[in-house]
DNA sequence: TGTAAACCTTAAACTAGTTTATTTTTTTGT
DNA sequence: ACAAAAAAATAAACTAGTTTAAGGTTTACA
């Protein structure tokens, strides 16, 4: 078995039994994501989370005008999925797509609510889960209304260097919410 | 009896037995915040998370050089707390504050401990208020980084008309993340 | 290995939103 | 009901961030 990460993040607020492993891996499908493939596309039904094994994806969102904005970065050991479309069943409003070759496992809406209720701990594992990433927002909320860009991409070097490092300069700008000329200029300013 | 409408907003996710509920209900301290006063204080430790019964809170951030950003308003049947510092029982991040005369109940972090404990059901229903945050902050970044003032100004006060009928719009601006100045040009604009 | 495409930089003109200051209006406590 | 305080409006000068456009550099893949 090599889904050990997956195991190791579960465990790591919920504690099952040899079966509830079973069964719980018996849910989930493994898939290969070539880079610049996409996950999810805007429009499409989402119906289902997916945990990455390893690789990078973006998750953003496109709007009328043409304009990405980036919502996540999701690299080893994250969950990423459009919640709002996927807890509604609805079409994506975001598209995710590998930056890099990916591998990920998915897991449809159906058969985590059978999970929720054959092992009710999976409640408890996604109310943390749901916890921390509305923690995380509320923070990225709060500094984009008080910080100017050059904090907040500060912040965001500090916070998460590995995908500092492997996304390009003008993902990190749309995730900042600046273009990708004025990144640029901060960036120079630094030198 | 006279918390029905806390009841009623569980019942809505979860389903209790006379005792569930009559434990639950144990463990809630009402309290009445005359207007103006603080629930919570910035540097204060966050130990509560409240349910409003009635009236109407807000919770801002207040940064180095004195400006607010509020970051929710709370009114009935909102739950509110400053989440990340009552995860991990920090200091305050944020103040809470009675706009008007508001009643809330009070569930203290070891309480709710002790409620998952013993009533595994509660998971889920926070699991389902964390989720639906999360959403909800997550829609509030897509809209701070695509659109301008006037369009989230006017996605607020279609959201949420009876906040934005009872808030002053100093408060309604530093939620959008501009001026009151500014806000105030963007409302002559319509006229 | 070459070449097209994507990315990054620079810079000048521009604009959405801020700052500061003054006046008017509304709210509040007594 | 009144005085004081807070909030809202207006306006001019300003600035953080955008737009457009051009040139230079790296990346991808045939």
């Amino acid at each position: 078995m090599e889904d050990r990460s997956l195991l190791e993040n579960i465990n790591r607020h919920i504690t099952l039994t040899e079966n509830e492993c079973a069964l719980f891996l018996s849910l989930l499908k493994k898939k290969k994501i070539p880079r610049k493939n996409k996950l999810l596309t805007q429009g499409q039904l989402c119906d289902s989370i997916y945990f990455v094994d390893c690789g990078a994806l973006r998750a953003f969102y496109l709007d009328v005008s043409g304009k990405e904005s980036t919502i996540m970065f999701a690299v080893k050991d994250w969950w990423v999925t459009d919640m709002y479309c996927f807890i509604n069943i609805l079409p994506a409003m975001l598209t995710i797509e590998a930056i890099e070759e990916s591998t990920v496992y998915q897991l449809k809406k159906n058969d985590l609510e059978k999970l929720y209720q054959t092992v009710p701990q999976f409640e408890r594992f996604f109310r943390i889960l749901m916890q921390n990433a509305y923690i995380r927002e509320q923070l990225r909320v709060v500094q984009n209304l008080s910080m100017t860009a050059e904090e907040r991409y500060d912040i965001f070097v500090k916070k998460y260097p590995e995908v500092a490092n492997k996304v390009k300069q003008k993902q990190i700008a749309s995730y900042l919410g600046i273009t990708a000329e004025f990144l640029s200029m901060i960036k120079r300013k630094k030198l």
